[in-house]
DNA sequence: GAAATCGTTCCGTATTATGAAATAGCGCCA
DNA sequence: TGGCGCTATTTCATAATACGGAACGATTTC
C-alpha cells in the first residue's frame, strides 16, 4: 500500500467518487440509500437487474447490499416474481416519522370527523423543499374517492394544499418557489401563467381557502384551508377532496364552512400543546 | 499487501462478528439499519451518544453514519435540541410499502399455521358497506367442517369477525351500522336486542376477542379477533370456526389466545408496529 | 437441447470504513 | 471571567471490509 504513483490510476474501481460531495459519506451506505429510493419510485417492485442498472452499480454489490437490508426487512424479495419491494420494517420506520410530529398526532382525530361529515376523503399535507409533501390521510368511504398514499410528493401550484400553504407566504418566498419548480401545466384546468396564479392567490386569501377543480387531475375537486401556528405560520394544511360530481359547486361553500373550521381546531390543539 | 497468511487472524478490529449470520453483509449498512431502529423506537429524538450507546458504536462512526443518511434526509438533525430523528426521506421511501403489501397475501401463511394449530377452518374479513365480506379461507381437513366461499356477505352483528370490528370502532359508527342493517335474527341465539348487543361488544373489548356462538348458523362456533393497522383502526379480522361439539367452552380461552396472536402477527406483517 | 438471460456466490485486491485520539463547542459553576 | 467537564466533530493511520470481475447455477426461450 505504498506505490499508489505506479499503478495507472485508471484501472481499479470503475466509478471514482468525486471528493468534493462524499467527502466523510459512507459509500456502501449511500448507495443502499439509493437503492432504496429506486425501489420507492417503482410501484411494483423491481428484478435485481433493474435496481442495477437505475442506480449503476455492478449486480453483485447491488446484490449484496439488498440481501443485508433484507435481513432486517427494510427490503423484501418476493420469490415468486423475482421482485425486490420495500419492505415492512422501513414502513415501521419511516412511521415513527410521523410520531415525532405531534401536528399528525393531534390532526388525525379532527380529520376523521371531517371526513365523516363531508363523505369525502381528508388529506394533510405539508410543504418540503417547494412541493406538497402527504402526511395523512383519512380515506372517504364511497367506491368512487379520491386516493393518494401518504408520503408522496405532489407540485404546489397545482393542489389544494400547495395553494393553500403559498397563499399564505410572502411574495418572496411564493417567487422563489415558482421559479425553482415552474408551473407545470397538468391538467388543462392547471393555472400555468404566473398571473392567473397570482390572482388565484389573492382570492384564496379573501376566500380563507383553496380550490382545486380539476387542476391536478382530471375530474377531481378538492377544498384546502391552511393550518396556522401560534406565529400565524402557516404550518400544514388539510384538504377534502372528491369526484367533481359530488363537489358541485352549490356544495362547496359549505364544504368550505367545514374544511376552515376543522383546520382551525387542529391549529389551536396544536396552540394548547405549545407545538 | 500480499502477506495476508502472515498476519495473525485474531488482531485488529474490537469486535470480530460472528462470521456465520453476518457472512455476506455489509458491515456499515447493518449498523446503520441498527440505528436507524433506535430512532425508530425514541419517539422524541436521541442525541450521538445515545444513539451510539444504545448501538454499541463508537460515537465517530455513529456520527459518520448519522451525517451519511442526513445528506439524503433520511434522518433530520434538530441544531437547537441537538437530536436526531427519523427523516422525511424515510417515512417517503417507508410509505411506498403500502403499495406493495396485500392484506390477504400477507395473512395466508399466517392464517395456514393456524389452521394447523387449531385443526379448524380459518377466515379473514373485512367490513364493507356495514356489512362482513369473507376475503379469504383456509378449510380444515376434518370432514365436518366450516365453509363458506370468498367473496360471500354477512351481517355484523352475527359473525364473529363482525362483532370483533364492530367492538373496535366509535359508537357512533356502531350505531349507524345497527340503524342501517338491523339486529335480524338468524338462529335462536342470535343478539337480537340492542342491550344485549352493546354488553357483547363490551365483553369482547375487555377479553379481546369476539366469540360466535352459534349466532349465526345452529350448531356453529367461531371465535375471531381483529387485525390492527399502523393508526391502530380495525382493517380487517380473523376467525377460527367449526362445530360447537369441537370447540367446547373448556377449549375455548386456548383458541382465543392462539386466534389472537395470529391476529397480531398479520398487524406485525402489515407494519403495524407492536405486534 | 442449446443458447441466452438472469440471479447468486466466490475470492483476490486495495479502497474504504474504521475508531482512537485530538479538536472544537457549549454550558455551568466558581 | 475564566476554567472545567461534557458532548459533538474532525482527523488520520491502519487493515479490515466492501468491492466487482468472473465463475457458477437456475430458468426460460427458441
Amino acid at each position: 500500500m505504498a506505490e499508489t504513483a505506479a499503478r495507472p490510476r485508471t484501472r481499479g474501481r470503475t466509478r471514482t467518487r468525486s471528493r468534493e460531495d462524499t467527502a466523510g459519506q459512507v459509500q456502501s451506505l449511500a448507495r443502499a440509500i439509493s437503492i432504496l429510493k429506486a425501489l420507492a419510485r417503482a410501484d411494483d417492485g423491481m428484478t435485481l437487474t433493474d435496481v442495477a442498472l437505475t442506480v449503476g452499480l455492478p449486480p453483485s454489490t447491488t446484490h449484496r447490499l439488498l440481501t443485508t437490508m433484507q435481513h432486517d426487512r427494510i427490503v423484501r424479495f418476493d420469490q415468486a416474481t423475482a421482485l425486490w419491494h420495500v419492505g415492512v420494517e422501513a414502513f415501521v420506520i419511516g412511521n415513527s416519522f410521523i410520531r415525532s410530529r405531534d401536528l399528525v398526532v393531534m390532526a388525525r382525530p379532527i380529520m376523521r370527523r371531517l371526513m365523516e361529515e363531508t363523505g369525502e376523503t381528508v388529506k394533510l399535507g405539508v410543504q418540503d423543499d417547494g412541493e406538497v409533501i402527504y402526511l395523512a390521510q383519512v380515506e372517504s368511504r364511497e367506491t368512487m374517492r379520491a386516493y393518494r398514499a401518504p408520503g408522496t410528493r405532489v407540485p404546489m401550484h397545482c393542489s389544494g394544499v400547495g395553494k393553500a400553504l403559498l397563499a399564505n407566504q410572502s411574495e418572496e418566498e411564493v417567487n422563489r418557489i415558482l421559479q425553482r419548480h415552474g408551473l407545470t401545466r397538468v391538467t388543462d384546468k392547471t393555472l400555468a401563467t404566473p398571473v392567473r396564479f397570482r390572482d388565484a392567490l389573492a382570492q384564496i386569501r379573501k376566500q380563507g381557502y383553496a380550490i382545486d377543480d380539476e387542476e391536478h387531475a382530471v375530474g377531481l375537486r378538492c377544498i384546502s384551508s391552511a393550518v396556522f401556528n401560534e406565529h400565524d405560520e402557516p404550518i400544514a394544511a388539510i384538504s377534502v377532496s372528491g369526484p367533481s360530481a359530488r363537489i358541485s359547486d352549490e356544495k362547496i361553500s359549505v364544504l368550505a364552512g367545514m374544511v376552515t373550521r376543522a383546520a382551525k381546531s387542529i391549529a389551536s390543539e396544536m396552540g394548547s400543546r405549545q407545538g
